[in-house]
DNA sequence: CCATTATGTAATCATCGATTACATTTCGGA
DNA sequence: TCCGAAATGTAATCGATGATTACATAATGG
């Protein structure tokens, strides 16, 4: 994908350039791409996430992003894109580890990689969630993933539904609440309520299972697992 | 504590001051009540809040508010706090309603109160729980509020379980799942999330109530209330 | 081989948070 | 009552940032 750093350094010094004793190629291989990793990166380490300092870790002069991406909005976009695209990666592969027959129990696989993705990653998970640093309608993959995912877990709970699984039949009403009891426990995290809260670090893990047991549990026809 | 606005404002133009038409007195009446009702009101519409433009709106030159404040956060403290005593009233006030007798009447009161003012007061929510625009466990005060209302939880999930009206004895992940819950759905709403997942403006405060209900059926014992 | 296009640089602007030196006002004690 | 210290506001300035522009350089294709 990327071929990236010095490709073929061998031009002999074309013209005197300026006094800079290594003259780099004057193209970055895919300054895009290494921009979005910085970018990602920045967000990993908690830093402010800005432009400059992108093009910073890239080597490239401070102009040289907007090359690429019209504002920082759109390099934010496309930083959320790829954060996007490695949640939803997670996301299936713990689905793959759920049984295909028990909607209830995917469900329940659903929120613990939602959860354990946004424990593990908070910076990206926070720029995927939190529409401040851009639109988020504004992209349209970003959109269309969105509307997947939700469509995923709407198809759960009408199957559970259909199996009779369920206490209520208000779809609806179960799918909001499952969603703010997740994305709650997720921003607890990243917006470091937890410590004001009595959970210690290495228990959110554990806790974010026992919150999702306990969602399950109440809106699970009773008597069912006893 | 601060005594506040222009005294004795009667000073008859002791010298002939610049050629401002009308000379307001040099000092500000109580700059730093303005300062911070100004960045409430930023807040509020949904703008950036910057101590230039706090200032602007004071009619104060740029670097006074650092009289007041040592730096932006310091502000941006304030201005929570002040969010946040609000938020605290309104919680006050719903509980008032409620009956004493039943903690999950009270439970319940509680978390509509919660997400009423969330709804209505999306730019003071945020500025309460993000922890984005200072170090949360920088305002005493912030850090007491917050521990009580956890505590007030803490003591209405007490009562119910001591009356017998739960299904199950863990009370902190109750606890805890009921406030991802809350916190969830006042920052999905916050966040712009309520569009993609098909919840109309002007369904989402029914939607609280529901969402709330529906917790609370979850924990409490099956037949109470059939 | 050269011209068009893509890509990066340099210089510049406005805004912002923050600091400093200075001006003005207020207030309490001699 | 006066005067000096403390409080409070102003003006000027700094470094960082997002953004734009004119220009330089490289890559590409006819």
């Amino acid at each position: 994908m990327l071929e990236c750093a010095m490709p073929a350094r061998q031009t002999p010094r074309p013209r005197a350039r300026r006094q800079t004793p290594e003259a780099r190629p004057y193209h970055h291989g895919d300054l895009r791409r290494v921009l979005i990793d910085a970018a990602l990166q920045l967000a990993a380490e908690g830093a402010e996430v800005s432009v400059r300092e992108a093009a910073r870790r890239a080597a490239v002069s401070p102009g040289a992003p907007f090359r690429h991406f019209p504002n920082r909005d759109a390099l934010m976009a496309a930083v959320a894109e790829e954060a996007q695209r490695r949640f939803r990666t997670e996301i299936e592969a713990g689905l793959g580890q759920a049984p295909v027959a028990d909607p209830l129990a995917r469900f329940r696989a659903f929120g613990l990689a939602y959860l354990r993705w946004a424990m593990r990653n908070p910076a990206h998970f926070e720029i995927i969630s939190t529409g401040r640093y851009f639109a988020h309608g504004s992209s349209a993959e970003l959109t269309r993933d969105n509307a997947e995912l939700v469509a995923l877990t709407e198809r759960m709970l009408a199957e559970a539904a259909e199996q009779g699984l369920l206490r209520s039949a208000d779809l609806k009403r179960i799918q909001i609440a499952g969603r703010a009891l997740v994305y709650g426990f997720a921003r607890m995290n990243l917006d470091g309520h937890f410590p004001r809260w009595g959970v210690q670090e290495d228990e959110v893990e554990r806790m974010a299972e026992g919150v999702i047991d306990l969602f399950i549990a109440g809106i699970e026809k009773p008597g069912r697992t006893p």
